[in-house]
DNA sequence: CACACGTGGAG
DNA sequence: TCTCCAAGTGT
């Protein structure tokens, strides 16, 4: 088989073997003539930026059932979304979703634009979303490139410039072997076998349709493949999380600002965090109460640091006024507060319990 | 362009 | 324990 045939190989092989997804057209569905709503795949591929398929799956489902079309979305309060995202991470997306919905219902009639060009002008949506909403919702002959096909790409062709220089290369093989009748399966397909097959460590070649084109595996680098540069190394923070529980149970909790790290999520009030922060004193506790170091504090690492985080817990008189800003979260509402997952680490630390 | 921006699973 | 990394975007 030479390289020129490379991509009908690929679409039978994803005609046999595309992984059932629940925002996916399986291509059987597709061959009878069932189209993807745009919707769906906005959604779905927002929520899978830098985001397991494991780990979108049941927010995908929640999503879509409460709010089933993007005008529920472009309607429903920014703090519910955040409520409903609170565990996904990158809460920016969740704004940007909000933003995005609102736009498409407000100026495009609840329609997406089929562009590239119309649907990258839409908050959270860049280079790679526009394409995969183009191809896959609109059957639009877009090159998709994802980390998974940069994967695929690099060690089909060999190509040994790392990443992100390789990037314009990777993107016009790409586009020289989409095949145009379908460039939506075309790219789920690539992306199923970057997943499946093509994967980082221990690729399966023995099972790829592309095993004898491959110029990686013909040379014995395709596991070494693609490049990166180095990353560095993360610096530590730490910082207080001040974690006051009433009488009756609630927790005193306060929004953070709308922009930056977990912008517009919710959290117990906290300390500023840094390299040199001292901790072993309850230093600007919102109130004047009596407050006990937690036994261990949090630990989290984020993108490009690790926090640790020492939890202090009070007791507060019922009727304690919560200081402008905060609210007393009840019992029962906190675990379906706007919590990212190192804030309910704290008020589970606080609380001596699972939140 | 380089960096900020979350989380959980795999090896 | 620790590194890598998963359907990237915004600034």
């Amino acid at each position: 088989m030479t390289l020129a045939a490379a991509p009908s190989a690929l679409i039978a092989w994803y005609d046999r073997h595309a992984r059932p997804l629940p925002w996916r057209v399986s291509p059987e569905d597709r061959a009878l003539g069932v189209v993807p709503d745009p919707y769906h795949v906005w959604l779905s591929e927002v929520m899978l930026q830098q985001t397991t398929v494991a780990a979108v799956k049941s927010y995908y489902s929640a999503f879509v059932e409460r709010w089933p079309r993007v005008e529920d979305l472009a309607a429903a309060g920014e703090e519910d979304v955040m409520k409903a995202w609170a565990g996904l991470g990158y809460y920016s997306r969740a704004r940007n979703l909000k933003k995005c919905a609102e736009t498409v219902a407000r100026d495009h009639g609840g329609r997406f634009p089929q562009t590239e060009e119309g649907l990258k002008a839409l908050p959270g949506i860049g280079p790679y979303t526009a394409a995969a909403i183009a191809a896959i919702a609109f059957d639009r002959p877009a090159a998709v490139v994802d980390g998974n096909i940069e994967r695929v790409i690099t060690r089909l062709e060999a190509i040994e410039t790392p990443l992100p220089d390789a990037k314009p290369q990777i993107r016009d093989h790409v586009a020289e072997l989409m095949p145009p009748d379908r460039p939506g399966d075309f790219a789920q397909a690539m992306m199923d076998l970057g997943a499946t097959i093509c994967t980082p460590r221990k690729p399966a070649c023995a099972l790829c349709p592309w095993m004898d084109e491959c110029a990686g595996r013909r040379k014995g680098i395709a596991e070494t493949l693609p490049h990166k540069a180095a990353k560095a190394q993360k610096p530590t923070r730490r910082g207080m999380a001040f974690v006051a529980v009433r009488e009756d149970g609630a927790v005193l909790l306060r929004r953070r600002p709308p922009r930056g790290l977990l912008g517009g999520m919710s959290e117990p009030p906290t300390s500023e965090w840094a390299a040199d922060a001292v901790t072993d004193r309850p230093l600007d506790a919102p109130l004047a109460l009596k407050w006990r170091k937690s036994p261990a504090p949090v630990r989290h690492t984020f993108t490009h640091f690790h926090l640790e985080m020492t939890v202090w817990r009070a007791d507060a008189p019922a009727g304690t006024p919560p200081p402008h800003g905060h609210w007393w979260s009840p019992s029962h509402e906190i675990s379906g507060e706007a919590l990212p997952t190192v804030m309910k680490k704290a008020v589970a630390a606080g609380l001596g319990k699972t939140v």
